[in-house]
DNA sequence: TCTTTGTAGATAATAATTGTCAATAATGGA
DNA sequence: TCCATTATTGACAATTATTATCTACAAAGA
């Protein structure tokens, strides 16, 4: 897994540096690759590969769901999105912020919120220190109602 | 899914109180939901559903492994066992420590080591305050590669 | 424009998990 | 202890999520 903070700037400038990134790393930029990249540059949640595949279906009806996965395991092998894994199966996708950071989702909606906390960095230095592992990464999730469903 | 931190004792103790919590629940106490719970509370790893599947059948021969997917599934219902989720598919458990707890995980030898950081809860309630969310449960892996790996 | 070769799309295959249902067995009561 | 009730088991079908395969096509460079 790749890092790449330099993320969150006009989805526009980093579709086109993350085509030349593609291009300069050999692959071929089609139509549908541009397609499933401005999905995620463009939406604001973390969508499922069905919910891409929706979407994309909406501009190229031909477009198979194999090639979905494809793109998206692409993607997210050259550290362009980030994948949000659940224990009930579904994975989801962050095309906006590619590098681990905490979620806050609520059970009741689904609705999953990013957040940046300054004290994962001292968690998981700690963490080195007491076990001696070398951490390269972490998964972190929390839980919740979120304000709008506790008014219901 | 509720929480139960007053785990991780003489684990035959603990066999005798989730017989009775089941008893207590109108579920039927069979051999093999018994054969079960009891790999759970004697594995210090973190088996997945195919690991206990294959514990089960050296005691019993004919279990399915659907049986051991809705006791799984049961246990993890009334909060004595805690599903750990990756983004790559196949859960796995733990039976000692039924409560949300950080998991520090190997990527190169896959093992699971349970850690309990105080900072967890100093998280949460920051969180809490900032979002507005009411926290329920939290799922925090770090990744890494630990000490006998590094070496190699 | 032509050639090369990576990629799309269709579909089969696999893996993980859940649903269905008849036969069985655990439990409470007689 | 025996019986009746009914939850649970086990076999298997069904679903869901994902990956593999393969041929026709199309992107990129000459």
């Amino acid at each position: 897994m790749q890092l790449n903070r330099s993320a969150r700037y006009d989805p526009k400038q980093r579709l086109d540096e993350i085509v030349v990134k593609l291009r300069d790393l050999n692959f071929r930029i089609t139509p549908q690759r541009v397609a499933i990249l401005r999905i995620f540059l463009n939406s604001q949640d973390h969508p499922s590969v069905e919910q891409v595949y929706a979407q994309v279906k909406a501009d190229f009806p031909s477009t198979s769901l194999a090639t979905v996965y494809k793109t998206v395991n692409l993607l997210k092998e050259i550290g362009e999105i980030l994948e949000i894994g659940f224990a009930c199966g579904g994975n989801r996708y962050d095309g906006n912020k590619p590098y681990p950071h905490p979620h806050l989702i609520c059970t009741r909606c689904k609705k999953i919120m990013d957040s940046d906390i300054d004290l994962v960095d001292q968690i998981a230095s700690e963490l080195e220190q007491i076990s001696g592992y070398r951490i390269v990464s972490h998964q972190i999730e929390f839980f919740g109602i979120c304000p709008a469903c506790q008014k219901k």
